[in-house]
DNA sequence: TTGTAGGCGTTATCAG
DNA sequence: CTGATAACGCCTACAA
């Protein structure tokens, strides 16, 4: 194979820019401009004459020197752990949805759950000129929440309902959600739950939903196992694969995040256990998946489709219109399904 | 909860230029560009200098001003079907990662498989300012190829191995892949296989994943039954419940995507059929959680994050370096794992 | 409704 | 090694 992509073919005629359609109409640029904009100060005839020189000549708009005049990029950037787990993946896409039916383009760096690299990419982004930035989770660098500060540049924590760095969120309530989750699971009778968690570090998302487990606990005497792994589903065949080996009579497993869920699942299915007949199993996210799984996943909906369309408009609300943003928490909704039983249902 | 983010606080001086920065310095703008560019005609004294002042201010060169001026933005734009499923996630982190490496930035618009909408975006982007595009696959609109040429704008196919338009692909071989898989189902001893795929339209790479099959069949008296879903978990258990219901004595069912064979699992597990005893399952992508499912999935493991690497590597030394860009093929591979089995390996 | 002219922040081409 | 100055392509008062 060697197909080569030829690099100067013919010397194509240089772009034409507002100045060269200015000549070919007879306008000046600015009434180039005018159209452009659609300025509404441009008569009908002259405006149709200037977009039929600009689609003769195959005219396009240069960006850049669009933003060093206007001193606006339409640029928004998101630095995200990862982008390769469905749930970011899943958020991104919604956002990247609505900022492009805004006008606006998303340009995205991942961290890998690292906030130093966190901090590194978000320069980055700002360097290229993004107007705003998208991050994950409320906490982060010392240094990155002054430089924001200092340079007034507009940021949105993603994935919590609320912050202590003066940075707005829009998100969901971990710890609340957390405490639904407890909820459902000690109303069905258990009272031994183990609780299987991605890695505690750079991840507040987890400690949050992790602190509201505990809160629960604590008042409802359920006694609690914790498993932390990877947030991957070898991940939770792992942690599954620890609970059950110890056997320590946990009658329900609370995966915080659906991903891990699904390796439980696999991992109960090769050491012949049942859910929910034997263990119940519930998960966190609600991805794709999780409604066909077998058995279907008990899960909490956790609003990510809707956090991003939020958090994009939220932030072409702020730079369109100066629309201040609002930290805002959307609800995230239990959803039973059949892995889930009450405990000691099997005893009939 | 209505913690606002003020936009206007305390008036902030206007940000350093070039200019500011010779002021403070007593050197010439000419100076203060060259340091900022590493041009080595600059005694370490002055750059010293410079870079104290720059960090004092608290410097940041606008890259929309750069971007004018050397008519480079470097920004790379992509079109994927989707970001959600993890195949093309995956694919978007590696070219993410690798670009960011040399200083490029990654901006993605979504097509939703409607080849109109890439051509859309693919034009959104290139008037956001992006130097070369990459496309999946290798069907594109006329209209937009006609324009890549026409304005010689550079970009590479991923997800196959030609073309027949002129653009070079960076990705594997649909239709030998699939008779590498065909032919391991068929070494052991199936002969009748049902294939459970994603839509047809709009998707070469499915398109020609099915010509594989078919050719394979062909020559070696195999029976095919093709089961057209949509590409989720939920279209695989879809296809799988059509399989099962028809029960046409099919032993093996080949899935055209991960992500289709985890709708078999879940579809089997509800049906009570055993895999592989009962049916063998095969997939294609070798996503992450293949190796650990239950029972783990024989599948044919696609160079996803080569690929973005290679093909982000090809971007930046065309544009860098005027390295012509070159079709290639990388290597897919047959991964054997517990999910197939000798057809009437039961018998015994 | 349209035109003129200056400026946006960098780079790059000359001289010095 | 450093400095002046003209682009880069577009926007936007201010005029007409």
């Amino acid at each position: 194979m060697r197909i080569v992509q030829k690099m100067d073919t013919t010397p194509i005629k240089k772009k034409p820019g507002v100045r060269a359609l200015a000549k070919a109409t007879g306008l000046s640029v600015a009434t180039i401009s005018r159209v452009l904009n659609n300025s509404d100060t441009v008569s009908k005839d002259t405006r149709e004459k200037v977009q039929r020189a600009m689609a003769l000549a195959g005219y396009r708009p240069n960006s850049a020197a669009r933003a060093l005049a206007t001193n606006r990029t339409r640029v928004i950037g998101a630095v995200v752990p990862t982008i390769s787990g469905s749930i970011f993946s899943r958020f991104l896409n919604a956002v990247e949805g609505e900022l492009a039916m805004h006008g606006y383009a998303l340009v995205i760096a991942t961290s890998g759950f690292d906030l130093s690299v966190e901090t590194k990419r978000a320069h980055e982004l700002l360097s290229m000129g993004a107007e705003a930035l998208i991050l994950s989770g409320a906490q982060h660098e010392e240094g990155l929440l002054d430089f924001l500060n200092a340079s007034n540049t507009p940021a949105i924590c993603s994935s919590v309902s609320a912050t202590t760095t003066g940075l707005p969120a829009i998100g969901y309530d971990n710890i609340k959600t957390a405490c639904i989750a407890m909820d459902y699971l000690h109303g069905l009778g258990h009272s031994k739950i183990a609780i299987v968690h991605g890695p505690l570090a750079n991840n507040d998302r987890t400690r949050l939903r992790i602190q509201g487990v505990k809160s629960f606990a604590h008042g409802h005497k359920v006694q609690l196992l914790f498993q932390e792994t990877d947030l991957t589903v070898e991940g939770g065949t792992r942690g599954a694969a620890r609970i059950f080996a110890q056997n320590g009579g946990e009658t329900a497993i609370l995966c915080l995040s659906d991903i891990l869920a699904l390796g439980v699942f696999f991992e109960a299915g090769r050491c012949g256990i049942s859910i929910p007949k034997d263990v119940s199993v519930m998960g966190f996210d609600d991805l794709d998946w999780a409604a066909h799984a077998s058995p279907s996943l008990t899960t909490i909906r956790l609003p990510t489709g809707t956090m991003g369309q939020r958090i994009a408009k939220a932030l072409v609300d702020l730079l369109d219109n100066k629309t201040p943003v609002e930290t805002r928490a959307l609800d995230a909704s239990l959803v039973v399904r059949d892995s889930t039983a009450c405990c000691g249902s099997s005893i009939v």
